[in-house]
DNA sequence: CCAAATAACTGTAACGTTTTAGTATTTAGG
DNA sequence: CCTAAATACTAAAACGTTACAGTTATTTGG
């Protein structure tokens, strides 16, 4: 147990104010005088040094004076000063976060950094965002936190199969994990959703609803959760023995109102699906407009199954419309774990987690009210 | 111009690279041997002051050693250690923006992290969230940021009409910007958005759709911009002498369901209201909900008039579902841009913006090809 | 009783940077 | 020609921390 030591905003409580309130500073930020080791040294009498390694619990020190000193630490509200200890050691006691900012799974960011902090809450470390646009190479953020040093571990989010991210940081040891798996032989931390599941289950369900001709709303190309998805689904379909409807001309990545456009276009003309499962809570409003703008009805002329983030927005968007969830908030803090355990020096192989949330329900009519009293489910 | 010295994500080009892939490192994190201003000494045969004034363009160095020194610093890939400058300086480079994770207007928090990031893009500054729940106490970060001096500048959300965090921040002497005004008779750094404006607007458009009896779905008490949006509310009603319906049980902290159950309430009830402003994309989502709950349509027994991020949901998420813009990337942007002129010494009166968006345009029911074909203006 | 081992503590150096107070060398002023 | 000032450069110290190599006392064991 990390006693004193434990600093960080979610560390245990605040010092007694340190001094006067003092109105001017030398430099920006600081707050005038703040404990150091010296200050604790100076007042228990003892060396610098045995301050240090009395606050650490080393073995050579004797049992009273830890108390003593830790006592005195907990008094002035010691706090070690991160520029010392990184300057000493290295250690930067941060964690980075990088991501795509123009990518937007609704929740997604805020849910993930809620996630993350949790973790990180009473532990030394600090959350540090290092986002990139798709303007720029996905290397470039990378690359700055492993050549500073800037981080103590990374947080990868959008992960394709074969992710020259991954491979440069596990070649330079950097410890990491990533939101996805990667299909390059390399062992590394994830947290992963099942999405073949998610899939698999999605499909089932509107078989359940006797609908025969399904569409699939997918990722991006080359991210490794396409192939999942597609898997999940295609197989989905096999085992119900249903029809796929190609539908290549939008993906996750676009906005809301591409994808209506593209599943309007997709339902006014030849032989349109009557399902359709949408892979993230956009895709799912989307799928939602383009129908309805089609002149179609939810849960008579087809349904759909759509991912949703905990951000529960979609549960009671429209009736046809049904809904499997994806927690950000739990993979982030897991991530977060898994990347405080590898620097701890747990073994990538073992932190390594595919969730899935379970089986959607299908929804019947009455949940909403406004809608003509129609079942959903075609016996 | 700082120039080499611009270190951060978003800095020119990477260095090529330091030397060889070497497999282990001493400490976790660290590139093996990165360049240091002894490095550049060394190459240059000049003295580690020499380089270091050099580099910061100081008068007492010969112009010919500075371009020398920049050549090889640019060669090497030189970036300053950020912990042995903030350990010298006390300066961190840092800008923590801290937010209260549970409170969710839809896109705010990726929107914001992206326009700060924008902002914060090629200059030496690191983004660090600081995060905290609401069974923390609000002060907890702000004194942790300011007590550890973690951060040169702060960026605070969820701003209150009487925030002892603005006090805090204030009193202490670390530079920081608020999204949202305060009423304290501190003069500080803001921006906001002017929902007195939003409210005002939104009030005309249903007058002007001939809606006579308006409910508010405004922000939690105790925050600034509650009075602003009720305000401009009550005024928009004054001047178009319509009446206001009270709804009291839920602000736009509550979830959609909660929000979609108030309104459906209300609507059911005695003298429902033909008209609902709601403060964020949440609360008209909700309001939707619920509205079509109680067995109304939008468009026709009533209208709504919803504020909306710039992650554009709402727009075509309803007919009778009017929408005003909030951009809180822009909002990110200034005020990240903010704090770093707060932090190199411009007044903080000087760097105060409200901004408005301009009206938003009634929109009609032919937007909506599934609806049945009726205007939604009353003539 | 002395050597060796143990326990408890400490001084010095170093991490990379900037600031302070310089030292040479050249130029200008009288 | 000598002093004063300007120019170009630099060594040393310090920021707070930890690793390393000690240094005392005290205890053990032969």
């Amino acid at each position: 147990m990390k006693d004193i030591q434990a600093e960080g905003p979610g560390a245990p409580d605040a010092a007694p104010e340190t001094g006067k309130p003092q109105a001017q500073r030398k430099i920006a930020g600081a707050g005038d005088q703040r404990p150091t080791l010296k200050t604790i040294a100076f007042m228990t009498g003892l060396g610098i040094t045995t301050v240090s390694k009395a606050l650490k619990d080393a073995p050579d020190i004797g049992e009273a004076t830890k108390q003593r000193v830790k006592l005195v630490a907990k008094q002035v509200g010691y706090r070690p000063n991160r520029a010392g200890v990184r300057l000493r050691t290295g250690r930067t006691n941060v964690i980075s976060l990088i991501l795509d900012t123009e990518e937007e799974i609704i929740g997604l960011t805020s849910q993930m950094i809620q996630g993350i902090s949790e973790t990180l809450a009473g532990t030394p470390y600090h959350l540090v965002l290092t986002p990139y646009t798709r303007r720029q190479d996905p290397m470039d953020p990378v690359r700055y936190v492993v050549e500073t040093g800037s981080a103590d571990g990374v947080i990868l989010s959008t992960t394709r199969a074969d992710d020259p991210r991954v491979r440069y940081l596990d070649e330079h040891g950097m410890p990491f994990a990533t939101h996805g798996r990667t299909q390059m032989g390399i062992t590394h931390a994830f947290h992963d959703y099942d999405n073949e599941a998610f899939a698999g289950d999605a499909v089932s369900l509107l078989a359940g609803l006797g609908r025969k001709r399904l569409a699939l709303i997918a990722p991006p190309a080359g991210l490794t959760y396409t192939r999942h998805m597609q898997d999940g689904f295609l197989n989905g379909l096999n085992d119900h023995s249903l029809h796929a409807v190609p539908l290549t001309s939008v993906s996750l990545q676009n906005s809301i109102q591409e994808i209506a456009e593209a599943i309007r276009k997709l339902m006014s003309g030849p032989n349109p699906p009557d399902g359709i499962v949408a892979g993230s809570a956009g895709a799912g409003i989307g799928a939602c407009f383009g129908a309805e703008q089609a002149g179609l009805c939810l849960g008579r002329e087809l349904d759909i199954v759509s991912k949703q983030s905990s951000f529960d927005l979609l549960t009671w968007f429209r009736p046809g419309l049904n809904v499997i969830t994806e927690n950000f908030r739990e993979a982030g803090k897991d991530l977060a774990a898994k990347v405080l355990a590898l620097i701890e020096g747990t073994p990538a192989k073992d932190l390594q987690t595919v969730v899935y949330s379970g089986r959607a329900i299908a929804r019947t009519q009455s949940d909403h009210l406004p809608q003509p009293a129609q079942p959903s489910q075609i016996p």
